[in-house]
DNA sequence: CTTTTTGCAAACCCTTTGCAAGACA
DNA sequence: TGTCTTGCAAAGGGTTTGCAAAAAG
């Protein structure tokens, strides 16, 4: 499989990297269709997903959403996911100890390979609205 | 809004229950159809949000294969998820060192209401299944 | 020229929803 | 009774796929 070069290709690319925070496929699509309106979303999620295959983005699982977000980011972070809106957001934390996980039982015989700490929660966004529409406590 | 008991949502748990590992909505809705065949799919999904909201059985969102599973275990324990098959299992861990956080950074407004410590990896399964085939290093 | 990549549309998976009929309290 | 819950079928969203035409090397 030889791998080649095309416009769209740098198009996904160019518009990872010139993305604020942690854009879906649909969030990429969209900014490029808007200057290069033939492009095929197909060709969008093929190429997020090769560059992220070839770790040349990070591809973050959001738990709130469910969906896939892409990260211009490469470097080892943590990332916040707001259970309202589904957004990840870049966190700085720090440990006050480093944690190093020891597997207890490998009984179920599973290969770790790597772990993820994901920290859940609300964005400042969210947060806003609710105290605007005032309806945090309104149940049906 | 006043809860009634069903006989749905007590195939429903009894499933969760008697399941091994964690199983996805459809798993649930295969087991109760496979005696009770009248049961709808959307009444089995409506029941185990249900009881996961209510706190009678967990929620786990995968990384691995975007959906979610139910487990019948609530209290806290980590999970590993297979980056083959999507499957979540069980995993006994302790810390040499219990990590405490500090956010060091709010800058982005980011509320934290839980963290979440997830192990991504291989199951069993399927590192055997890939020692049969023998198709590991394999690209077409 | 050969093989990869594209665009299109349809397919897919998992989950949710609208609604009338049925079941619980 | 009143209203919560069900079953059905359809809609939804996010993502993937098959295929012929276009483009890269």
């Amino acid at each position: 499989m030889e791998r080649r070069n095309t416009m769209q290709k740098e198009l996904t690319y160019d518009a990872v990297m010139s993305y604020p925070g942690h854009p879906s496929a649909d969030d990429i699509y969209r900014v490029i269709a808007s200057e290069y309106s033939t492009i095929s979303k197909a060709t969008v999620y093929r190429n997020l997903s090769l560059l992220a295959d070839e770790g040349k983005i990070g591809r973050v699982e959001s738990f709130a959403s469910g969906g896939i977000h892409y990260d211009k980011r490469l470097d080892r972070h943590y990332h916040g996911h707001c259970i309202k809106c589904g957004k990840v957001v870049d966190i700085a934390v720090s440990y006050d100890k480093e944690p190093s996980f020891k597997v207890v039982s490998q009984e179920d015989g599973f290969d770790i390979i790597s772990h993820e700490v994901v920290f859940v929660g609300t964005c400042r966004e969210c947060r806003k609205k609710e105290k605007e529409n005032g309806t945090e406590g309104i149940k049906d």
